[in-house]
DNA sequence: GTCCAGGGGTATC
DNA sequence: GATACCCATGGA
């Protein structure tokens, strides 16, 4: 796994730069991450959060299908994907509509802060039901997100989530996007990054302009776009995502 | 001052 | 179905 590529790529938020690595902070775990090693997390635990139980070599096989494909897998080996907690991840993405990574990864500190729970130092992420004070929230800095974050918090149950795993794509999407706040592109972040669907293909401003720069998409829609990356890419979809979308970013 | 940032809700055609 | 505007905020 290449650390730095993983943890920057925009899907997860809560980690630190710490001597030769990084240190995480997500979920009940706060852990040390470099490439050659990692401390403070069960093996079992650290295997299921960098998916080391996919056939990784294979799935790169399957998604490189094309020159562009080709160029982003060379550009960024051993990027992978996380699996996230569904909660966290909500809250997350909730934060991330019109803004950039920097001030996401402020508002979820902050929300871990007020909301959380702290021991030895380290802010935990607050459980769902816990984040129930709009004002407090809107001082973290998560503005008009913040009446969508409340609203959620006060809805769903780790029930819900686990249902969303063992849902088909089509059904888990559609109910996530019952949420308030949650339209398609946050129901696919959540389903790829949290629920095991690696089918769905998120689609924000950079994505757009990778399928029209790079695969001669014409028409913008969500639906459109998100449909023919989920079509021609496969069951593995949203790997490839991972890899355009820091490929893009990075040019 | 204007534009953009891992969007979504609503009104309007 | 597409398009326009609003939502708050910060950095370029």
């Amino acid at each position: 796994m290449h650390t730095q590529s993983t943890l920057e790529s925009g899907q997860l938020f809560r980690y630190w730069k710490e001597r030769n690595g990084y240190r995480v902070v997500h979920g009940a775990h706060s852990f040390y991450v470099d490439d050659h090693g990692y401390s403070g997390i069960h093996s079992v635990d650290f295997n299921s959060f960098f998916r080391m139980d996919d056939d990784y070599g294979a799935i790169v096989a399957a998604i490189t299908k094309d020159d562009v494909m080709r160029r982003a897998v060379a550009a960024y080996p051993g990027l992978r994907l996380i699996r996230q907690d569904p909660w966290e991840c909500t809250v997350s993405f909730l934060c991330s509509s019109a803004t950039n990574i920097p001030r996401i990864q402020r508002d979820l500190n902050n929300i871990a802060r007020v909301f959380g729970h702290e021991n030895n130092g380290v802010h935990y992420f607050p459980k769902i039901g816990e984040i129930d004070d709009v004002e407090k929230l809107k001082q973290c800095g998560t503005g008009y997100r913040a009446k969508f974050i409340h609203a959620v918090n006060g809805i769903v149950t780790r029930r819900f989530f686990l249902q969303l795993k063992k849902m088909d794509y089509e059904t888990a999407h559609d109910a996530l996007m019952e949420l308030p706040g949650i339209g398609p592109k946050i129901a696919d972040c959540i389903l790829l990054f949290s629920c095991d669907q690696m089918s769905a293909f998120p689609i924000d401003t950079w994505m757009e302009k990778v399928l029209v720069d790079n695969y001669g998409r014409r028409k913008r829609t969500y639906t459109h776009l998100s449909s023919f990356a989920r079509d021609y890419f496969g069951d593995y979809a949203g790997y490839a995502q991972q890899f355009l979308y820091h490929w893009k970013r990075n040019l």
